[in-house]
DNA sequence: TGCTAAATAT
DNA sequence: TATATTTAGC
């Protein structure tokens, strides 16, 4: 057998030496393609039959490191059963009939490759990536007694290539993680397989673009962050792929787990052909990514998003994938801290997203910032015209607009964080013992659409609305310290601006006016509520006359006085 | 370190 | 072209 340890050592010439079985009913094909097989030094091992490879793969499984199946029309059936029973080998396909169905049944079914005949030198002189490929990528638990061998080796090789080279990996790093970074050396500068996919070595020789972004897992994200923050934001990670991470996901090494930054990656511009990555992960490889210390469980789900991660070959930018789940932790911190305290590093360190840098935060609060400036006031700043020296930051232009009573402004964590928005079913309970105009604005902002939202789910915390805080912000963010209702969207205070369609699904409910309008009785100490105008008392006397009530009691005659005057 | 604006990517 | 994100510069 061939995988002792003192083949390994004299395998300095791999993939020399391999030992592949090859099953072909055609004897003159398996002869031939013996030949050529021998020619690049692999070792060959013709069966005719399938059972009698079975059993010799079965009695012997370290005699084989790949395995070379041809498969017709006629013996499909037996070849679909060699694939399943034979997994864990790498399995090339062959065959003279250009079936498709057929071809996609035994990729299916595991096989690595499948070429047609002839098979030329060119066509079997990579096959030992695949070898490679399912050493490196068996998930550990199914890694046959054969491939071991060549992981160790391929581990070892490398690493001396390394340490001659530029990377040098301190010894204590784990194997596993060793043999990851390596690999993608390894990967991309010979052009091997990826991961996921056959790799049809011949077609790929040399200039893996797209493909091994593609298949590039988490590893790559990890690498070097190196590029990035200078200012060592970063710390751990680098890059990650999935989504917004919390910390009970950290590991302790650096290795992003299932959730974290969705990350995409270009390729150095310098180095390669720009393009982003989008990691895949086929079904059977998700374990895979643990024995590289990479895994990242499945996509995310939370974003819709792809999966998007880097290869960290280059070092240019690793675009963070703003998910509505990383934006709603955003929009969380944003508040926790108010939206005039919030800065790129408190709020990162308030979202404890790992991979996240501050610069992604500031970059993120940049937008966030320019929506609230720019996209609320179009759409009712028109009637509230700011002052242009109000130029403190995080003081937004728009006015209140808050349509229902607020949160007390010195009270940044309400209990019940409630957060009534236009529209909002009345049933919105409303924080107890507040009483003032609600100081917040709620800046009906933005298009849900952009961030999956759904206007007004019941209960929920809009945030991954632009400007829908998840928590109200410490103060007004304008010194209308009282007047928050602002019905300046009904169209009916103020016909004279031209409502969106958003207006109107804004529109307060006529209880939360009655509410308002009570208040505005019962407390004629505050000033009403922006857009309201103190009806003069001859116009209220009218009105009541008109409605039969001649007698007014003392405190709304006040009332309307206070205002009025 | 934060902010703005330009550059770049999608 | 519009939008999102990164990068550069102050």
């Amino acid at each position: 057998m061939v995988c002792t340890a003192n083949d390994l050592l004299a395998w300095k010439d791999f993939p020399k030496g391999l030992k592949i079985l090859l099953l072909d009913e055609d004897s003159n094909s398996a002869a031939e393609i013996k030949s050529k097989l021998e020619a690049m030094d692999y070792i060959v091992s013709i069966f005719c039959d399938e059972k009698e490879a079975l059993s010799a793969i079965t009695d012997k499984p370290e005699s084989f490191h790949a395995a070379i199946v041809e498969v017709t029309t006629i013996n499909s059936s037996e070849t679909y059963k060699f694939l399943e029973t034979a997994k864990d080998m790498p399995t090339i396909m062959t065959s003279n009939t250009h079936c498709l169905n057929t071809m996609i049944k035994c990729i299916a079914l595991g096989a690595v490759e499948f070429l047609w005949k002839p098979l030329s030198e060119e066509k079997l002189r990579n096959i030992w990536q695949h070898v490679v490929h399912k050493a490196f990528n068996a998930g550990g638990t199914v890694l046959s007694e054969s491939l071991k061998p060549i992981k160790e080796s391929v581990v070892s090789m490398l690493h001396l290539q390394l340490e001659n080279g530029k990377l040098r990996k301190e010894n204590s790093e784990e194997t596993e993680n060793v043999s990851l970074v390596h690999k993608d050396e390894l990967e991309q500068s010979g052009g091997s397989d990826k991961y996921p996919a056959p790799s049809t070595p011949q077609l790929k020789q040399g200039g893996r673009s797209l493909d091994d972004g593609d298949c590039q897992d988490h590893a790559n994200c990890s690498t070097e962050k190196e590029s990035g923050e200078l200012d060592g934001e970063s710390k751990s990670v680098e890059t990650t792929c999935g989504n917004s991470i919390t910390e009970e996901n950290l590991q302790p090494g650096k290795h992003r787990r299932p959730k974290e930054v969705e990350i995409k990656e270009e390729d150095d511009s310098a180095n390669n052909s720009k393009s982003e990555s989008h990691t895949y992960f086929p079904p059977q490889s998700e374990d895979n990514l643990n024995d590289f210390n990479h895994g990242t469980g499945s996509p995310s789900k939370a974003s819709g998003l792809h999966n998007s991660c880097v290869n960290r070959t280059n070092r240019k930018k690793m675009k963070v994938d703003w998910t509505p789940d990383l934006h709603k932790k955003f929009v969380q911190a944003v508040e926790q801290l108010g939206v005039d305290q919030a800065i790129p590093s408190r709020i990162l360190d308030l979202m404890k997203v790992e991979g996240l840098t501050r610069h992604n935060v500031a970059s993120h609060l940049q937008k966030y910032r320019m929506h609230r400036r720019h996209i609320l006031p179009k759409e009712d700043g028109r009637r509230w015209p700011q002052p242009r020296d109000q130029k403190q930051r995080g003081y937004y232009p728009h006015k209140p607009i808050m349509a229902f009573p607020a949160y007390q402004t010195s009270n940044p964590f309400p209990a019940a964080p409630v957060y009534p928005l236009w529209g909002a079913p009345s049933s919105h309970p409303r924080p107890a013992g507040v009483h003032m105009w609600g100081s917040l604005s709620y800046p009906s902002w933005q298009p849900a659409e952009s961030w999956h939202w759904t206007p007004y789910p019941a209960g929920a915390m809009n945030a991954d609305a632009w400007g829908c805080p998840v928590m109200p912000p410490p103060h007004g963010p304008c010194s209308y310290p009282q007047n928050s209702y602002g019905f300046h969207n009904s169209g009916r205070v103020d016909s004279g601006y031209s409502m969106s369609a958003n207006s109107f699904e804004l529109y307060p409910a006529q209880d939360v006016i009655d509410k308002v309008v009570k208040e505005a009785i019962s407390m004629p100490w505050l000033p009403l509520p922006l857009g309201l105008k103190p009806p003069s008392i001859e116009c209220v006397l009218a009105e009541l006359s008109k409605q039969g009530i001649s007698t007014i009691l003392p405190d709304i005659k006040s009332s309307i006085n206070y205002h009025s005057t």
